[in-house]
Formats: C-alpha cells, structure tokens, sequence
DNA sequence: TCAAAAGTGTTTGGCTTACACCCATGC
DNA sequence: GCATGGGTGTAAGCCAAACACTTTTGA
C-alpha cells in the first residue's frame, strides 16, 4: 500500500465566528473554555474535525451543538495554519462565520458551554488568534454586505427597514440617511411588505416586512449596492 | 503535558492554481504528477505543508520550487477536505491562487516537476478535486478584478491598454467596447505612459504603459468598476 | 489610398445624493 | 398641537454605455 509516510500529521480544528442580531444589536457569540489549555478564557466555539466529516459539515455540527441551530448562513472564511497558534500542538483551523437571528437561539442547549452574547466592541479578548479571525470575519462581512443583501440573514422572520438600517450602520460603524436607505432597500424588491406596524420605536410606526426567499436566492449573486461609496468605509 | 490526544490528525497540503499571461493568451501551469498516486496524470503543483512552516510559507515555497519565483501575488482560496478527496490518506488541503508574468517564469527550475502553461479551455482533467479548485479560482478572480486592479499583477513589466483589455475579455469571456476600456483604465491614473510604442498588432501602434505600483499598492482596496455589470457576466 | 487598430468626443439615461417636505400618532 | 421618527418627492450631478468620428501608418 502506498502511503506518505513520511510526512506529519496535524489537528485540522473548526472555528465559527457568529454573529447574530437580536432587532436592535449586533452580537457575537463567544464559549468560556471548559478545557485546557487556556480553560476559563473565552473563546470561539471550535471543535475538531471527525475522521470522516467533510468542513462544511463540522461547522455546521458545532454551530448545531452550540444553538440548536440548523440550516443557517455559513460561510468559510480562511484557514489559520501558523505553528505557533495552539500551543500544546499544532493545529489548523479552518474558521467559518454564522450569521443567525438571535430570537431563534435556543439557550438550553448551548447551557453546557457557558455561552455569551457580547456587543462587538464590548467583547473580551480571546484565546489563540481567534481575535484575528473576528476581525477578519467583519471585514469580510462589511465587504460582502455592500454587494450582497447577507445581512438580511440576521433579521428577525418579521422586521422594519429602520431595525435593518440599524443593522448596516452598526456593521459600517456609519450614520446612513434613513430617506435614501429606504428606497434602496425597497428597490431591491427583496422584502414583502406586511399590514402590521411595529410601534414600539416611533409613534407613527413602521411596517413591518418579510423577506421574500425566492427573490432573495435568486438575487443574491447579483451586485447590489446598499453602502455609498464603501471604500470610504471599510477600514 | 497537556494534548489533545483522542484526536485524528490528518496531513495538510497546499496546492496553487497558478495563472499566467504572456502578453497574448491568459494560461494555466499544471504538472505532470511524478509519484503515485496518480502518477503521471496532470495536477496542480502542491506539497504538504511542513513542520513549522505557515500555510502562506507553505505556499510561497511550492511556488518558488516550480518557478523559481518570489513576491508574487498569492491569495488563499479556499480550504478544502472532504475525506474522500485524496484516495491514499486524509488530506486537508489549502488552496492558493498566484498571478504571474509568463515572461519572468525561470524554466530550467521547474524542468523536474514536466510542468507546462495550458491554456484555460484546453487545459486537461486534472487529480482528485482540482478541477474544482481551479473553477473556484476563477470564479473568485472574476469577482475580485471587477473590483480591484488584479488583473495588473498578470501583465508584463510594460505593455499596452489593448494587450490589458485582451486579458479582461479572457477572463470574463466577453467582448468588451475598447473606447470605454481605454477611458476606465486611464481614469484609475494606475499607468505610466511611456513613449514607446508597440506596433506588432496595428500600424498605428499602442502606446506602452507601467504600472504605478505607489497608486497601485494605495488603490488597490478601493472599489473600481473594470466590468460593466459583472453580474451579467460572472456564471 | 485604404484598411484596421488606437484613441477622442459627445450624447444619453440611469442611478446616487442631498435635502425639502409631508405623514401619522401618542403625549 | 407639537415632537418624533417614518416615509415621499424631487432636483442636481455624476458616471457608465453607446457609438460617431478622428488619427496613424504599413502595405
């Protein structure tokens, strides 16, 4: 049998950066390490790769295992292979970065990892390089975004385009003329527009919306352009 | 000591998908594979990745054995590991693309790999899963040129507007409108026009440019728009 | 002189931006 | 009745797309 022997082998892990937005922040979910090394410190939730588990499927078995979620928005972001990164052995990670809406989360399950939501700019320092991955999920994410509608992953099944400007203006860490983001949005022809308002936030209210599914496969590869100018942004 | 010992550890490879343009005809390098298995069937140039070596090491090293050549452009793709993918063993492998200039390829060097330039759509069918990887590169290399100067790195030290236009209708396998081209690209200010002229492909000759790298290196994050709706384009 | 590639000029239309202004309603 | 956020109207201006036209020069 021909092998390649002499070659090492190494960990291949899964890290997941999840992002999720509860209507009115944005959030990430972090794991207080229940191991060594660096048990106590927070943490992404990672696990190792199963002897016959493609990537794909890892993450979305961790992302289950910490959520109860499946069927979320999960994209591969970069694999991190410095030697140095894990220091009791040399481990690959491959991180992904979930997009959820944090109404759906289901504690109970996620109860054994010590789970937190933290604001971004409230978040802890983490383990490893895992701060490095974070923040090249949210370049990553603030670039895509500004093409691509992904940010409507994060909201609720039900939502106001205000909740949704919020959204981007917390992502672009930017003030977006509301006039102009809502006819923008709306000519996407993306959202479908419920009777119901939602009051909670203004007097007048604001109407509530769906996501239309279809259109939104259908046009998510297409270049839309929800930021103005995104290179005077993205940092 | 601490390990993770009830883990499985697999090998880790890196393989580049490595794109060429030699003024004319955008191409690809691919090797004749000289060990089993699947000796002699044509792949792209990989290695496993060393005991201390970075993924991004691991790939600047693979590209300087096959070409000879350093500081070239090279960006991760993708991480791929479905278990079945290499027959033999398990095999994570990171994917790397590189842009070069055909003209600055050190021949002698490679002569023990039998690697050979093929043209995209006469290249062969390629080992395990890098057919794929090559797609994926070229998907990612459409998107990312429709945005930031990519395509600059593939050219050679001089050329002219035209020879750059061929290489964008390569790439995204479109005819494009010359008057507008030449107006785009010397509205990026990203040239130098030089005083020569080429005049191998039309009597009245083109002008030869350089690249500015100063603006290059400080453009290159901002949003261009070298392709009119890409979205038409992109498959 | 003429063909053919390189390059300039000009019009058009769509889309973004900026911002004035109206709407709905609870207090 | 007025403050407040939600939303519409609209004009200015920019920029891409289309394409007529000029330039250059070898054969």
């Amino acid at each position: 049998m021909i092998t390649y022997s002499d070659q090492v082998r190494v960990l291949v892990a899964v890290d997941c950066i999840i992002f999720g937005f509860d209507g009115d922040q944005l959030q990430i979910l972090l794991i207080k390490r229940g191991f060594q090394p660096a048990k106590d410190q927070w943490s992404l939730m990672g696990g190792f790769v199963g002897k016959k588990e493609t990537l794909d499927g890892a993450a979305e078995r961790i992302l289950f295992e910490l959520t109860g979620l499946k069927d979320v928005y999960l994209e591969q972001l970069s694999a991190y292979g410095n030697p140095e990164r894990d220091p009791i052995e040399r481990t690959v990670s491959v991180a992904y970065f979930a997009l959820i809406d944090i109404n759906t989360y289901k504690t109970q399950i996620s109860d054994r990892y010590h789970a937190e939501w933290f604001l971004i700019n409230e978040a802890p320092s983490l383990i490893f390089d895992h701060n490095n991955m974070v923040e090249e999920a949210q370049k990553r994410i603030r670039y895509k975004a500004a093409l691509h509608p992904i940010l409507f992953e994060l909201m609720p099944t039900k939502f106001t385009i205000p909740q949704l400007q919020n959204l981007y203006e917390q992502v672009y860490n930017a003030k977006i003329d509301n006039r102009n983001f809502i006819r923008k949005v709306n000519s996407t022809d993306l959202l479908i527009k419920l009777t119901e308002k939602d009051k909670s936030s203004s007097k007048r209210g604001a109407f509530y919306y769906t996501l239309d599914k279809t259109k939104y496969k259908a046009k998510f590869q297409s270049f839309l352009n929800f930021i103005p100018n995104p290179e005077n942004l993205i940092s």
